[in-house]
DNA sequence: TAGATTGTTAATCGATTAACAATC
DNA sequence: TAGATTGTTAATCGATTAACAATC
């Protein structure tokens, strides 16, 4: 299946359903229409259908979706019960926040390691993982294989340790670094997250009415 | 000046324009066209001048742009030497993380205040703010008026704490708290962040090729 | 002046919305 | 069966790209 086709404006919208249903889920709702659904979300109901008919017909004509198996459909869809092994490079506030807040194993990953270069920091434990010299990444990433690492590392050398972990076999980057990484191989993936980029949109509205 | 008009699109692309002009600044660069610019930061020339042309004519036919002072017109536009009054809610892991790593002042923005409502958290310091329990943020905003809110907060009170913070006068909110706030008003700006979507993204990517 | 590169208009492309026949 | 709501095609809208005349 070419889901590859699917483009990236309805994948970025999958995370938000999976949410949205698995509240629904909760509050106990069985079925929903399109129409309530986009109520509650704030897209449009032909969006919804249009999106969800990207992976299939999920939905049943007069009755609307089963919201149990929605939920379930998309959550298979994005993975999330995979166990993506994944590390974590640099163990500094925001690593350390993010290894504790985040729950690695509801988005699909489990969180195998977690490295830094200061010998203060290595021993401790973070979100029940070990941090670890850096200088063991090599080593680790052999015997371990992770497939997807979190970069919470300055932006200098943010490139570097990415080229230096896809050699090692890594395929997906959370990248937090404050630096835009480009790589070679296209098939590597990369989730460049900016912060500051996010909180200065709110500075132009701010400014700007 | 109807900046108002400027997409959504375009808004979001500013940050990153801010970010790559600053780093050629100090790599020395004076001068730039919109072609080298687009080399290096994935978009088309084409885009780039079609951008910047929203807000003015910041470049010379010939020449280019003038590195130093495009930075600085972007700068402006996003208000970067504003001094918002912002306060944060929410002292947890994450919370604690985003205030001592995010520069809010060379975003715009100046934090004033921490609340939580965790009694052993009240009285620390965390980047030079002392946290302070959530009871005193009436009296607070009455006194300081803060005008954006950062909520690192559980879901479930996300949305009664940032309707309360309205009434105070809190008119933006960057809210980390895994729940989409949906205001009355809609002149107040709100930029809700969902790691947990952009983690799910990337295991989309490794599902699916 | 000639060359380069902008600002801007026009063309294309993609994403969103509307409409409706199919069907539960 | 009648009513509701999907899946899907067609229409619209907006964003990106291409082209080029203006001009430094």
């Amino acid at each position: 299946m070419s889901k590859s086709s699917v483009s990236s404006s309805v994948i970025k919208r999958l995370p938000r359903y999976y949410r949205f249903l698995g509240d629904l889920c909760r509050k106990g709702y069985t079925r929903i229409s399109s129409r309530e659904l986009s109520e509650k979300m704030g897209f449009t109901a032909s969006q919804i259908r249009q999106d969800l008919n990207c992976f299939g017909g999920f939905g049943q004509q007069g009755y609307g979706y089963n919201v149990k198996e929605l939920h379930k459909a998309i959550g298979d869809i994005l993975g999330v019960n995979a166990e993506n092994k994944l590390i974590m490079i640099g163990a500094g506030n925001l690593g350390s926040a993010i290894a504790s807040h985040i729950d690695f194993r509801k988005k699909g990953f489990k969180l195998i390691g977690i490295f830094d270069s200061d010998p203060e920091k290595c021993g401790q434990e973070i979100a029940g993982v070990k941090v670890t010299d850096v200088a063991e990444i090599r080593r680790f990433c052999v015997a371990n294989k992770p497939i997807c690492a979190v970069l919470c590392i300055p932006k200098n050398s943010a490139q570097y340790v990415a080229n230096s972990l896809v050699d090692l076999g890594v395929k997906a980057f959370w990248n937090f670094s404050h630096y835009d990484l480009k790589m070679e191989h296209e098939s590597i993936i990369v989730e460049n997250v900016h912060l500051g980029d996010s909180l200065m949109t709110l500075a132009y509205g701010l400014n700007n009415q």
